[in-house]
DNA sequence: CTGAAAGCGCTTACAG
DNA sequence: CTGAAAGCGCTTACAG
């Protein structure tokens, strides 16, 4: 009944050496004659073995790790979803002796972030996740994180930096699929303003591209009479500013009769929307799910959302890279396309926050 | 920097006894003097302390498990995608010693299920995962499966039975979706019928009258012509029974603009539209998702699907019975609902199949 | 360059 | 009722 699976013991009894010696070779550490490099990789191959993950963490328990995570706290609704998705990853790699070490910035600000990230480095961390604030970070990046310490990112990208991996959602796609989602739900007379908060980052540009040129290629019948870019450095001020603009907006645009919001802060201009009277007339379509959203939808001032479930990618993040840290890290990472998820009213009772099933 | 975390030794050091003492606590295993209950009980308390579920599995490598899974292999391609979720747990737990044994019936029907599982039980599975092909079946569960055994079910449910735990989709809620996407695409003059297959299980019944629901509710201007019943008891004869009754539901119903399928056959009911000459004319909503629903929906023959991630289910099971195969079995489970997707075929482009990101 | 040994945190016979 | 010891499959000093 025993299951068969061959483990080091087998190897180096087939290669007629030490398991250390085995050992050495599939970590590549060097320090092993050709004779016996040779006679291990072939008794690997023929055995076809795989070494067991678990008594590799079990015993990587005795070194601890230390991951290293940062964003910029600006939409708070938006980040405390991220934060129980770190937490799942903290219960999940604690038995691991995996340590995470959470920080973040309050501002959507280049040298804010950087600091951040140099005091992670300061605590000795194995491994660092974030979001970079800014796609021109990719340089400083490299200069400021020590070659041995694996980075990954989340939501959003740098491109060109020495980044581990990148987990993140198609932005540009996200907007096309906005774009239909407006159209089906306002039909063949459509006049919309875009609101676009946080227009650094590289992904709300691409939504709004996205948007574009879904509407020319299709074609769809819907008209943009404008696109604002929201202030958005700071919580405060992108609050007030999304609130205030959808104000002006609607004012200023009689005919207008739906309203795409780039990113999170979709619930602030539906407030606008609902204080002003507007509630039902004027139809937002925006991102993420909150309570509140769940609310806005549910009554129907809020169409439909584009939920990219952020938590999920922290956690799956974290996790990818505590496999890294104690596997081969030679290994190629793969970036992860992120599934997004439409939410309309009749699917909020599928919703999940977070997302983790496996606690 | 050494993590923190309490381990048995801790424990058995503070309450003074040993570790194997703590451990027949920890397991409820009996044979404990009133005292040393107490200390252990208090020391794993104050310490907070909770056992390592890494150590605790690379340990119960050295007994195997064996988790025997079967399912009714009817609509191929549903199953072929649960096939990948099988895999995907076999591989996480290979490393755990889990050995996984599927079969499969041919038909829906109760007695060949039954004895698959009698198969499997024959084999001294220690646990077991199924669909059942009838609510009905919850007796004849109990009395075929050994008390020793933990069962659990997944997509579809046999309330009353000692299942452990089940895993599926809220079925009302997916019909009640359903009729939102139809009015969403075809507005509000649709002539619909429904087609519905695997009428012996109560999700599809509750899928039809979760639709029925909505349009009452709600209302939704959407005219239900007819609900046909389509006989689906082996594989070859559901495939033509849809195609040819979908042929004659365009025949005799010229009003006809849109189809329910009610699921995972949605498939042959589009090619039947497509072949009919109505691609675009009349439009075909279901469930599921398949390479050849990604070109309908691209194709526009198909509008949207409704994806309960089959794959995904069944992983979840697999490693959650094994979750509580090694540790307490007393612990309650808790059942899961599916979260599912609307698939358009703007949302093509975030799709995964089985959707399992960590290999 | 190489191997014997200790250890990661549990579980499981076994002996008392 | 209780504890010492072996073992799960790796990794990591350490001695040679």
């Amino acid at each position: 009944m025993k299951n068969q699976q061959p483990t080091i013991k087998d190897v180096a009894i087939r290669s007629g050496v030490s398991i250390a010696t085995v050992d050495r070779v599939l970590h590549n550490r060097g320090r092993v004659s050709q004779k016996n490099l040779k006679a291990v990789t072939e008794a690997i191959e023929q055995l076809s073995y795989r070494p067991n993950q678990i008594a590799r963490a079990l015993s990587a328990r005795k070194s601890n790790f230390k991951i290293g995570i940062t964003y910029p706290k600006v939409e708070n609704e938006f980040w405390a979803e991220i934060d129980s998705g770190i937490n799942s990853a903290r219960n999940q790699l604690r038995p691991f002796g995996v340590e995470l070490v959470v920080d973040h910035t309050n501002r959507y600000n280049r040298n804010d972030q950087l600091k951040s990230i140099d005091n992670l480095i300061k605590q000795n961390v194995n491994g660092l996740i974030f979001t970079p604030v800014s796609d021109s970070l990719a340089d400083m990046l490299d200069q400021h994180i020590p070659e041995n310490v694996l980075f990954a990112t989340v939501i959003e990208d740098t491109v060109g930096s020495r980044r581990f991996f990148h987990i993140g959602p198609d932005d540009f796609q996200i907007g096309a699929l906005a774009a239909k989602l407006i159209h089906l739900y306002t039909g063949d007379n459509s006049k919309v303003i875009i609101l676009s908060p946080n227009a650094g980052f590289s992904g709300t540009q691409q939504r709004v591209s996205g948007f574009v040129s879904k509407i020319k290629q299709e074609p769809l019948d819907i008209d943009i009479l404008q696109i604002c870019n929201v202030p958005s450095e700071t919580e405060k001020e992108s609050y007030q500013a999304i609130y205030q603009i959808t104000l002006d907006c609607i004012r200023n645009h009689s005919s207008l009769n739906a309203i795409y919001v780039t990113n999170g802060l979709t619930q602030w201009c539906a407030d606008a929307v609902k204080d002003s009277g507007n509630a039902g007339r004027i139809k937002v379509f925006g991102h993420e799910f909150t309570s509140e959203i769940g609310e806005l939808l549910e009554s129907g001032i809020v169409c439909a959302t584009i939920y990219q479930k952020p938590a999920q990618q922290f956690y799956t993040a974290i996790c990818m890279l505590y496999e890294f840290l104690i596997g081969d890290r030679k290994l190629q990472a793969s970036n992860i396309i992120t599934e997004c998820s439409i939410l309309i009213k009749e699917s909020l009772p599928f919703i999940k926050i977070g997302g983790m099933d496996l606690q």
